[in-house]
DNA sequence: CAACTACTGGCAACCGATTGCCGCCGTCGT
DNA sequence: ACGACGGCGGCAATCGGTTGCCAGTAGTTG
């Protein structure tokens, strides 16, 4: 009983080329792993008879004896948020400038998902790059014994990672907020769990002080639309002049759920981002954030990870840092409100 | 030279668990492979002894031999584009309930890079999910052949696909439009080579001449947020009451270039989009436009292909049609122009 | 009691590449 | 003339499972 699909032919194998440019098998196999090994008039012969058949390595059979799949693993949270989609890119970009190709676990927002994911990926690739993470970080030490791990917006002591410089845009959004007259800031602040939130949460304070500003913190709410919404509640009873969100979709929920209610954006309030998602530059009033480098992100994580697998790059403690920047819209402004 | 990792020690293979239990690494195999096949002690037996070891099946070593590696590819044009991330979304989703894991390929909209991820992916993979590509339908079919396919809003002698009910989506557009009294309605096409636009041209023409209203199709454009900005040259002399873009990204770029110049939507101009992307929701005024159930796009179509592969799903030529839907937002209304 | 069957477990041959080691051959040095 | 050596190709083991086939045992049947 065939399934139902055309003649799936076998590709023709390393031998079938021996046979017919009249080698060994071995030869066949050096004849393209390492050149020069193999006699240039005899190469020549192989490489015709396997143009002829059609000959591919099959990277599976590659793969077993020597242990090298050319795949790496991407873990995020959730590929439905925008802010995935251009790490994502990224991280494809510089995979395939080294021939491997990217497996993308998304965990769907639930730790038994990537439980699960995880381990279907693990035993197949070379190394993994944690976009976003539920483990805690003792488990993620565990799988970083086994295979190079490169993470993302997160420090874990002994394991290398790359993040954005969350102290120098919060300084600039502070510096922005304080030149447009506002004295007071709220930070509404995204997941505890989240590393970059307490940097944000951080930098904010220490910016505030040194600019006279008061800082006040509100939530976590969850770093989607639905916690923007949520996050109006905690501005009662006095809504300030001023708020920076944990990310841009909690930025967007809240300013969507403001002007609705009536409130002007940015009269009314000034409202300041992170991330600066393709969706922050089409809502309107665009939305003012602090912009990481997501693409450069993706790439910088994998370049830093083939590197390691390939074993040019020493397993930094150091976080690698990427620059921010304050891309300023319509979201904020002089206050109108006393 | 060790890469610099911690010890990457070799996990337990069916050797050790075999030596551990007493029994022959084939009894192993077939303790885990077939349930029954191996007396019910022995088979505890095993299994006590694979989990004191940790062991896990090597799934590159049951590849070759199975020539099943449980992977299926699905190629988009454009990771970036927030068309797939629902798809995405629902693509894993299939894939995962069955134990599947997929590979993702961006095409980066170029198909060179296309080839070349396709080339690294397919002997790989079980089947492959053509979400988009760049490539012909004789290409196509060449691949189709080697491996089970299916390929989404695209019609394909002989292969199967799932499509969106293009059809009625347009239908209910133009019917809203009509209600809102509007009597001419212009098409923003899209890329000639994309199916989906033909079908909607040609629906939408069908349904203007039913209910009496005139129709007028300018383009194509890209389908993306600077194809709507080109849009709006192509609207000239006469800016008309109603347009319907080929996808919500055009129909944010158009409405964006408008507004800029003053045009009031939906006073001047009524817009409507295709697919239902979350930027539609969250732009300002809201996006009108013919939901594609995205999810469930992606869902099925592994579904399927999924079924085709275990040989339960005969290869039907008959397109598999999703429903679509209107979904009324403020970017819609009756015109204040004569 | 012979014959037949069902149940189990082992042997060994794959799947398709990679690679250590050996041997053959021709060349060069002394 | 003989040994050393470099170039090149083949042999065979290996990666870690899967599976067809066979044999031994026990239970059943006539």
């Amino acid at each position: 009983m065939t399934s139902g699909d055309g003649t799936r032919k076998s590709q023709p194998t390393i031998y079938d080329v021996a046979r017919l440019a009249g080698v060994a098998p071995s030869t066949v196999s050096r004849a393209f792993a390492r050149p020069g090994r193999v006699n240039a008039d005899t190469a020549q012969r192989i490489r015709e008879a396997a143009a002829q058949l059609g000959y591919r390595a099959n990277p599976v059979a590659r793969a077993l004896s020597t242990s090298r799949t050319r795949m790496i693993a991407l873990m995020i949270s959730d590929v439905t948020n925008p802010y995935y989609s251009e790490l994502i890119r990224g991280a494809q970009l510089a995979a395939s400038q080294e021939e491997y190709t990217v497996l993308l676990t998304d965990a769907r927002e639930s730790d038994v998902v990537e439980r699960e994911s995880l381990e279907r990926v693990l035993p197949v690739v070379e190394g993994i790059v944690i976009g976003s993470s539920r483990m805690s970080d003792s488990t993620l030490r565990v799988i970083a014994k086994q295979t190079p791990m490169i993470v993302l917006n997160r420090h874990l002591a002994g394991i290398p990672s790359v993040v954005t410089d969350n102290p120098r845009g919060v300084r600039r959004a502070v510096e922005h907020l304080g030149e447009l007259g506002h004295e007071h800031i709220t930070y509404v602040a995204g997941p505890e769990a989240s590393w970059a939130d307490g940097m944000r949460w951080r930098a904010l304070r220490e910016a505030g002080h040194e600019l006279h500003l008061h800082t006040r913190r509100v939530g976590p709410v969850a770093p989607t639309l639905q916690g923007g919404r949520d996050a109006r509640a905690l501005l009662r009873p006095h809504l300030p002049t001023a708020v920076i969100c944990y990310n841009d979709l909690v930025a967007i929920g809240l300013m969507r759920t403001l002007t609705a209610e009536g409130v002007r954006i940015p009269d009314d309030v000034s409202v300041v981002g992170f991330d600066n998602i393709l969706p922050a530059e089409l809502v309107s009033p665009g939305l003012t954030t602090v912009a990481s480098p997501l693409r450069t992100l993706g790439s910088t994580a994998v370049g830093n990870l083939l590197a390691i697998i390939r074993g040019a790059l020493h397993t930094t403690d150091k976080p690698f840092v990427l620059p921010t920047r304050l891309v300023v819209r319509e979201s904020t402004g002089r206050t109108a409100r006393r």
